[in-house]
DNA sequence: GTCTATACACGGATAGAC
DNA sequence: GTCTATCCGTGTATAGAC
């Protein structure tokens, strides 16, 4: 097989093992065996099983930044921030296994740990530009107090959502309805301070959704 | 030393080195060491590491669940539930190992996850049961979709505000100032769906607790 | 590039003296 | 009850043949 397909055989395989049976429960010797390849053979292609988890997260990261880019005029428009969500969500969604052991694979991993909590801080600022401009846009009402509030929540259910859902349901990532719910929530959440025009095209794309699934 | 005094010691021990750097990251020598006594030793009061973690964990549980209950009128005052929602988040505080890794430690023990996701499932009846109350009351004014919302977000920052807390500011546990942020987040999210007497008296009650450790 | 065999380290757990 | 010494299993990682 060519460098590059065991490569990415590896990783595919460890993805999988890792997001069902979380990092630290996954060893290399489990990866090769699924993979169907030796442990030697696997060193080979990744000196330490940190290397793994190192390139997988970083595909997750260049998958992701682009996503926090609010752009311009996308923040008075429901519909485009809803695609936007669902993109992040299926992402995080992806590479779950990253959100369930949070703590410890940023300790063991200090680079890998340091970038996530960048990327958190990233997500942080994205949400606070958002409301800023639909702030501008008079879309959006709330107080310095509500904002922060607004904006802790949707920090908790872009971090915590997942591992939650995979905690009680772990099927719902196939169908993609625990993404679905978590992008509902957060519309739900900010309804009381949207102004009403966009305040019911809101609702009523939140509603839609979660219908879909429930 | 006498055999309680060592048992307890090294549950005490446990604790605090859990809380620090993460049960799966914690040895049972080190533990030993920490609590200067031999391995050996340790192993005669606990033949298992994981019958330290269920030890901690049944006290966590025997302290929490009489916090999960309503009571009677307790729902309509705002300051008696910010008093137990403040002994809740103060406990979980004390055990926050617990919830940092959440699915791994439910994965490894079965008997503890099961246990875990069981006392979830009654903070979340707990959460359905004082909305009704309150509604009942007319304190709460919300409709269907919006209590479920309500309610998924209150289990979000009661089951992750902590780890969410502990990835950037782990002192903030100390000083207790992450419990109040999070019980002042919990009320904050509830106002817009509160009748006025006691809405302003809750707004209060949130601002003046969160000015408190600004 | 891939394999088999194995070294090495570490953590959980036990044996047996005191 | 407590100690020291040690076993054993497991997981990461390497050596060297093909």
């Amino acid at each position: 097989m060519a460098r590059r397909d065991t490569r990415e055989l590896i990783l595919s395989t460890s993805l999988a093992l890792f997001n069902r049976l979380g990092e630290p429960n996954v060893t290399t010797n489990l990866i090769a065996d699924e993979a169907d390849i030796s442990p030697g053979n696997l060193y080979y292609h990744f000196r330490h099983k940190q290397d793994i988890v190192e390139a997988l997260f970083t595909r997750f990261a260049q998958g992701l930044t682009p996503l926090l880019d609010n752009g311009d005029a996308a923040a008075s428009d429901a519909e485009s921030l809803w695609f936007r969500l669902h993109m992040i969500f299926e992402l995080k969604g992806e590479f779950r296994f990253l959100y369930r052991n949070l703590a410890d694979i940023g300790e063991r991993m200090p680079k890998v740990g340091q970038a996530l909590r960048g990327l958190m801080l990233r997500e942080r600022d994205s949400i606070t530009g958002l409301f800023q401009d639909l702030r501008e846009h008079s879309v959006l009402e709330a107080t310095a107090g509500e904002q922060s509030m607004l904006r802790d929540q949707l920090m908790l259910t872009l971090t915590y959502w997942i591992p939650f859902a995979d905690l009680f349901d772990p099927e719902s990532f196939e169908d993609g309805s625990a993404q679905v719910q978590a992008i509902a929530r957060i519309f739900q959440l900010t309804l009381p301070y949207l102004s009403d025009p966009f305040r019911q095209e809101t609702e009523q794309l939140a509603s839609a959704y979660l219908a879909a699934v429930e």
